[in-house]
RNA sequence: GCACUCGUAGCUCAAUUGGAUAGAGCGUCUGACUACGGAUCAGAAGGUUAGGGGUUCGACUCCCUUCGAGUGCACCA
């Protein structure tokens, strides 16, 4: 569309004797219930034409009209210059643009971006967050490849820490010698169940812990900085219940704060004692084995991990994502202190006198932040800076895209920040591609509660819906059961993608297990079923690649197909611009549907003529393929026929 | 308490980044030629865009404010 924007800019040029840049001009797709399929915006204009808004676009659209041969017509309608194109020129557009094998393939930008996503951790299996984490961070990777970038795809892998040595004590102590071929457990949902009976026995031991608290005043356990914050809370406490009974029982909101503020200290006090367990004291000597590289431990710490990445390669290939680069937290945990002393000498970070470092950062309007502890190791961030240094003398990337949840919004924007004053080379690149949590009907999903929807389950159930549907429709009776189970995954996975990927990614989204997604509508299926009706079409239309252009008339559904097929490039561009599959999974919902209300109202094989019969082959080819392209975008298959 | 994000039809989501009469799907109701494949198509009902104020030719979108939901504010990761 950019000769209508020159031509545009030259119209105004001559009009008005006015430059404008070619930006200025806000060309957007002409609503459906007017006339046009190009439309200017007129109301910016109005300043330097000294005309009203109807007048300027009469002028520009006369204007238009005289100069370009491929407009065929204009109206207006108040600030609005609406543009048909000519029959001529969106024919022409679909022989010579949307038919050739190069359509929307974009050229090499010649800029590398890494796309971080999954980076799950180790002690347990992969739930319906990670499954929404994944899904957006390879759809995100194609869309950036289409693009023309050249993508990396890498995944960071939490495989150290105390909750991975929370699963191998449990395991230690009640697994008996379990393992994935003497229970036929996957290997990941194997670690995941140790990981559950160790919260199950802390829970246990943690009460005693509370009642000495609680019930007996009794504080000796704990060392004495811990004495202190726990009086702190229990003083805290005491005096929000005071507060609670002052306060009438009809301000039930005021009340409800007052609740949610003791949970919240009870849980800190939870959070204190729990250290004092024996399980705990286990736990965090057994980390600091693993640090000491007690052989034991760490062939345990292997063989488990060696499970779980088992696990974690199944569901990986079930849900078709793939990576090019592991990293692995047990090789960079201990990354960052050079970066420290860089800091330090640039005069970015400070030296407190306890001797731990700490960035200011209230000028940027955040708070002052730790960067390194007073025992000189490492904090959360330390180990980020340091891998985003490794990250880039590995690959030297111009972009670097952060897949993770929102919560961690805070941490990003104080990492980059950081990055950015340190000067490091490709700070800007940086972006934190945040999503909003998958909610539950009855809120959050907790492990504790039992609330947690896990992937695997969830990929299997979705395949057997799909299965069930299929199996009503009596259209896959003469398939062979080979094909047949493809096509369950097809549509089941294509139906779970559809859903998590149409939703703006940073909005959260509510998932409802007891309700089988659906596969009508706005879905998946739909759309893959628009592709195999046209494939249908096709083997049975004798369908070939002709670019002699013979008719020279369109329908108006069949220009809306065209027009829409045109867009598909630009859409690529936007949802890479924005790091957004929501974009492209909305574009090919409306293809379909465009091309579903053509296929409804037109016979393609029954056509009036014979070239009329082979402009629309033409046409349904070139929305298979654009859909079948736009999908895999998303990381979704579209089926021969279903 | 402070900071960030969000609030659109009964439900789940859109809205070309400030443009026209706010659009889809699900659900509800009514229709579709012996189907180029009915997982489809056509139609009806459903809205004070959470409330109030402001900015301007124009506001779901930007600013202020109130209300509501969520998240974050560790020498944890």
């Amino acid at each position: 569309m950019d000769f209508i924007i020159d031509a545009a800019v030259k119209a105004i040029k001559h009009l008005y004797q006015t430059d404008v840049a070619p930006a200025a001009i806000g060309l957007q797709e002409t609503r459906k219930e007017f006339d046009g399929q190009i439309t200017i915006v007129t109301f910016p204009f109005t300043k330097f034409s000294r005309k009203g808004p109807e007048q300027t676009g009469t002028e520009i659209g006369e204007y238009l009209l005289n100069e370009l041969k491929e407009v065929a017509s204009f109206n207006v309608v108040k600030g609005f210059l609406n543009i048909s194109l000519s029959d001529e020129y969106w024919i022409a557009q679909l022989y010579n643009e949307v038919l050739p094998d190069t359509f929307a393939v974009a050229k090499p930008n010649g800029q590398k971006v890494m796309v971080e996503y999954s980076s799950p951790n180790t002690n347990k299996p992969l739930h319906l967050g990670h499954v929404r984490n994944n899904l957006l961070g390879f759809s995100v990777a194609q869309i950036l490849a289409a693009a023309g970038y050249e993508v990396i795809k890498t995944n960071l892998v939490n495989d150290r820490g105390v909750h991975i040595c929370k699963s191998m004590l449990a395991w230690q102590k009640f697994g008996n010698g379990e393992t994935p071929e003497s229970t036929g457990m996957k290997g990941d949902h194997l670690v995941g169940k140790y990981y559950v009976l160790f919260e199950k026995e802390l829970r246990v031991q943690l009460a005693p812990v509370l009642d000495r608290i609680y019930e007996k005043n009794d504080l000796t356990l704990f060392k004495e900085g811990q004495k202190v914050k726990i009086q702190a809370l229990l003083n805290s406490i005491d005096k929000l219940k005071v507060k609670k009974q002052a306060t009438p029982a009809d301000k039930t909101k005021a009340i409800d704060e007052l609740n949610d503020k003791i949970a919240a200290d009870e849980d800190k006090i939870k959070e204190i004692a729990k250290g004092a367990t024996q399980l705990m004291i286990e736990t965090q000597q057994m980390l600091q084995k693993w640090e000491a590289g007690d052989e034991a431990v760490i062939e345990l710490w292997k063989t488990m991990n060696g499970w779980v990445y088992a696990g974690f390669a199944e569901t990986y290939k079930q849900m078709g994502v793939d990576f090019d680069k592991f990293y692995y937290e047990s090789n960079t945990y201990l990354l960052g202190k050079d970066i420290i002393e860089e800091g330090l000498d640039k005069g970015v970070f400070f030296k407190k006198e306890d001797g731990s470092v700490w960035i200011d950062l209230t000028a940027d309007g955040l708070d002052e932040k730790l960067v390194l502890r007073s025992d000189g190791t490492s904090v959360y961030i330390t180990q980020d800076m340091g891998t985003a240094q490794l990250k880039y003398n590995d690959y030297h990337m111009d972009k670097s895209i952060y897949v993770v949840g929102n919560e961690q919004d805070y941490h990003f924007k104080v990492l980059f920040l950081i990055l950015n004053k340190l000067g490091k080379a490709g700070a800007d690149g940086l972006f934190h591609l945040s999503y909003g949590m998958v909610d539950l009907p009855s809120g959050k999903m907790k492990s504790r509660e039992g609330t947690v929807v896990d992937a695997d389950d969830l990929m299997a159930e979705m395949e057997t819906t799909a299965e069930k549907l299929a199996n009503e429709s009596g259209k896959i009776e003469d398939f062979p059961e080979e094909e047949k189970l493809k096509l369950f995954h097809t549509i089941g996975m294509g139906a779970l993608k559809y859903f998590l990927l149409k939703v703006d990614p940073k909005k959260r989204l509510l998932f409802d297990p007891s309700e089988s997604i659906d596969l009508h509508g706005n879905t998946g299926p739909y759309i893959q079923y628009t592709h195999a009706r046209i494939k249908t079409v096709l083997r049975r239309g004798d369908y070939q690649i002709d670019d002699q252009i013979k008719i020279t008339v369109l329908d108006a559904l069949e220009r809306d197909v065209v027009l829409l097929l045109t867009q598909f490039p630009d859409i690529i561009q936007a949802a890479a611009k924005d790091f957004s599959p929501a974009l492209v999974a909305n574009y090919v919902y409306e293809l379909a549907k465009t091309f579903n209300k053509f296929y409804d109202k037109h016979s393609v094989l029954k056509a009036e003529t014979e070239t009329l019969k082979q402009f629309r082959l033409q046409l349904s080819a070139s929305s298979a393929k654009v859909i079948s392209q736009a999908m895999a975008l998303l990381g979704i298959d579209v089926p021969e026929r279903m």
